[in-house]
DNA sequence: AAGATTCGTGCATACCTATGCAATGCAGTC
DNA sequence: GACTGCATTGCATAGGTATGCACGAATCTT
């Protein structure tokens, strides 16, 4: 009956004569089977190029040994740097990654059916939307579930992300100790968390020093960045801080400011948020957050993994500080006129 | 027995009094199952949540439903876009992806044992590196290997690419017909066909029209761009044309003419390839070559899908024809002097 | 030397779905 | 009324691995 098919156990078992349990055995170095019958299955197992089925495996052991990760914005540039350490790191701990996308039209709860037919053994969500119920459903079926950069308001499934506030709180204080005193928030998508925490902590500390913030909408892409800052230098009383929701908002900003002889840095300071490459590059110099992605990944990984092995479910919130990458975007000198001055306190992250 | 675990097609059957392989029949539309009978079984389906097991389906059917697709640049802004869009088509299609990433240092060969494991249908190779046979080993195996944007020199398997020769070709028509008369070009990794067939294309025309090409390596990445740039620029006989092997190398190249106080544009033209994003950026408007993605994920896909479904394995080698981008970063003006004239041929792609 | 222990291996089964074939019941036909 | 044919369902098994339990053999104990 066997034919074409790729060889099996069962084949290695039945050219040495013994048993399959043995050979299983034998691959897997247990201690009982003699020395000498293990070499020989392992030497036949290498000459005929024997490769276990991880589905019959699986079956077996009730562990796909597969983890889902959900993305949903793979094009930003921040994202794929994270889904390349993710994949790597999960590999060298024995584990295959099962990839998800989502179009932020596409619903992500609809993923579900699919991620649970293939049984994947934990799940890592890092698409930035909030409205979705999966990670709820998925742990009352006992699959552990992180959420990478975005949390869900019913803390009931463990999630990593960077301290979004305490970021914004770090570009205030930066910008409110070079003396500012007109400040500007350009948004991005509403329903994101770290939308809302990145403006909420850089609002409350300005609001706190007695600054209003003008807001414009945007949605984490170079033509909201863009568009924002034509807006707000259309109008009389032009910002001369401008705090973006990430990165690329950011360098759509410079880009609007620039066309119009505004001069970055000088004129106009701009900061962003995440330390993608391009803030380095030599045309943009961006002034930042630097989102601590190695730290958030291996947090993650250590929550999910924990969770599967332990088969301990529950939540399990962590936040953790960026830190402000200073280049040229921003003015360097305190302004010598009469703001409202605060103290200068370049770093607080509480 | 059953207890904790998720519900099976056999409690199914039980709990409606039934056999087993009634209810698999009845789930998947079987017209031979009675109306009634198929509608209370996927009431039930529905109720008590039952999701199909892929393993096991996989284990009885002899097919995963599964495609591996291999990356080795994720974090070059040219490739998340085509996961993203891989993705999603496949899933589209009714496929999951199994992401395997490699870092240059690691060999993607590596990787075979891994992706025979879970016996993927099909794969999709999409790392720029050449050396690894295991396609040939995939093929033999009769798994359907399609290289995207590669090609092995031993024809044994498909590939679909931009016409990376042609692209090279594209840009010395145009480098040409304004008149440059100093050339360069700024190398990719060297193991790549990529690299190999932009330069091959580039030069051959440029020789062809009696011109030399100066050659300074890179890897396609900023720095390599920048740093090539510099050495370039340093000289006493500086280029006025610099095709750079990708976008992210022609703006790390751009950079660095303009840290010289070299005006791009007017005193250098640079062209880059893959027209990602960031060369629209207004600080670069970078001319390029477009590659075709859709259509070369189209490709790909048909390709892939068509032998997985006939069972037809075999070589296919496609290449698709990319297009010029033109923005900003090439010289509009014929030079008015004396350099060896060609017919200005804008296209030029046979 | 007889009983106790350890070592090495095999048997049998679970894991879950799909599917070829057999069986049942029922309507229709001459 | 026996027979043909069809509609519907069930039985049994394949698919490949892991593992609890049992069994025989070898070693050890006193």
């Amino acid at each position: 009956m066997r034919s074409a098919g790729r060889v099996t156990s069962v084949d290695l078992a039945q050219t040495l004569g013994i048993a399959q349990s043995t050979v299983s055995r034998a691959l897997s170095n247990d201690t009982r089977i003699a020395v000498k019958t293990r070499e020989k299955v392992q030497a036949l197992a290498l000459e005929l190029g024997y490769t276990p089925n991880a589905f019959a495996r699986s079956l077996s052991t009730q562990q796909s040994k597969l983890i889902g990760i959900v993305m949903s914005e793979m094009t930003s540039p921040f994202y794929p740097f994270v889904l390349e350490k993710l994949t790597s790191r999960l590999h060298d701990l024995g584990w295959r990654v099962l990839l998800f996308s989502t179009d932020s039209d596409h619903d992500v709860d609809d993923l579900l059916p699919l991620v649970m037919e293939y049984q994947c053994d934990g799940l890592i969500i890092a698409s930035a939307n909030l409205s979705s119920h999966m990670s709820e459903t998925l742990e009352r079926h006992g699959t552990p579930v992180v959420l990478f950069n975005r949390y869900s308001s019913d803390a009931s499934s463990s999630a990593v992300c960077c301290d979004n506030r305490g970021g914004g709180r770090l570009v205030a204080d930066h910008l409110l100790s070079l003396g500012h005193e007109r400040y500007a928030y350009i948004a991005g998508r509403e329903n994101t968390s770290t939308n809302r925490d990145r403006e909420l902590g850089y609002t409350a500390r300005l609001e706190a020093a007695g600054f209003a913030v003008r807001r414009e909408t945007g949605n984490f892409t170079y033509e909201a960045g863009f568009a924002a800052m034509e807006r707000l230098l259309s109008g009389s009383d032009a910002p001369d801080a401008v705090f973006c929701a990430n990165d690329i908002t950011a360098i759509g900003a410079i880009d609007a400011a620039r066309e119009r002889g505004v001069i970055v840095g000088t004129q106009v300071s701009v900061i962003g948020f995440d330390d993608i490459p391009m803030a380095a590059w030599g045309a943009y110099k961006l002034t930042t957050v630097r989102q601590p992605v190695a730290a958030m990944i291996d947090s993650s990984l250590e929550i999910l993994i924990g969770a599967i092995e332990n088969h301990v479910l529950g939540s399990n919130l962590r936040f953790i500080p960026g830190s402000l990458v200073e280049r040229g975007s921003v003015r360097s000198e305190p302004k010598a006129n009469a703001g409202k001055r605060r103290k200068a306190k370049g770093k607080s992250d509480e």
